[in-house]
DNA sequence: TATTGTTATACTCTATAACTATA
DNA sequence: TATAGTTATAGAGTATAACAATA
């Protein structure tokens, strides 16, 4: 079998493998700059699974969202959105347009500009992937508690608004 | 489905004022998974700044914390602890070895291993990546309030360990 | 045969800077 | 001069597969 190492690592908490040295992670393992990640890391992984049932890529979920409820947005726009340079965004929608998700059309009072927005098949596709994630957030609900969801949710968005 | 336009639009000619149209996130606005994908990216750039006034990267912290806090641990078990392949780790080491943080040790028992330890150097770095952390911390438990950080690093693990 | 760590290779995501074509 | 989008290029970070040395 050639799949190599095991995923997870084993954060000392469980009783696992007689075998298996339970590793410290010092102060690591209080601190939420390395929580949140580890947290991250997981639903992104759990979310790419789902996608990838669908044959996309989780990476291109946040794009399509965006364009199908900004319709006629412009790169420049989409690029400061979501926070990436522009020429980060350029590969992305051409990969999207090229799958036929996506079309472009030339602004007329501004020829420099294009106006994006979804095809039929992109609609299509968004809605296979909000369906994925609407089940994956079910999950995350179901480990957050239906209680705290709003809180927590509410200390994230803080957090990405506040943050030095 | 547009939200807004609550602003006037931006067709046509405006003379170069940049008129700022809200985005909207559908959905996105309220999902976990995004919102903790927002968190993490804002408090890692931070860090990240804070690392690099050390003259580190932020991803050799965890390496260095790791190999710290386990004296003599090997590879493999460092990147099972890490979650990573042992293939990405050997870039990794190999980068503290290079720039004295960090030996190597063959083990006795069994020749094909490494033991790793921190070197003076590296114990030195450590401290002072881990003074930058703390002072991240604090900054994070600022937005996040004393009341409710306990809780919010306990979901942040329940979902780091419980996603499927 | 299985495991430890390395190598070769590739893919994703990101950024900066220079470029083009407009404005 | 300034802006919209592209291209060229680079760098992190990650993975899979094949490999040599050793178990």
């Amino acid at each position: 079998m050639r799949k190599s190492d095991s995923k997870k690592a084993d954060r000392g908490g469980g009783s696992g493998e007689a075998t298996m040295k339970p590793i410290d992670f010092g102060p690591l393992a209080t601190w939420v700059g390395f929580n949140l990640r580890m947290a991250q890391e997981a639903s992104f992984q759990a979310f790419s699974h789902h996608s990838a049932a669908i044959g996309e890529n989780p990476g291109r979920f946040a794009t399509l969202m965006l364009i199908a409820r900004n319709p006629g947005i412009r790169q420049t726009e989409l690029s400061a959105a979501s926070g990436r340079d522009k020429s980060s965004l350029t590969p992305v929608v051409e990969d999207l347009v090229r799958r036929g998700l996506v079309e472009r059309k030339r602004v007329d009072s501004d020829r420099r500009a294009y106006r994006l927005n979804l095809t039929a098949a992109g609609r299509k596709t968004l809605a296979l992937m909000t369906r994925a994630a609407r089940k994956h957030e079910r999950n995350l609900d179901r480990i957050i508690g239906p209680r705290d969801k709003k809180r927590f949710v509410d200390t994230l968005k803080r957090l990405a608004a506040e943050i030095e």
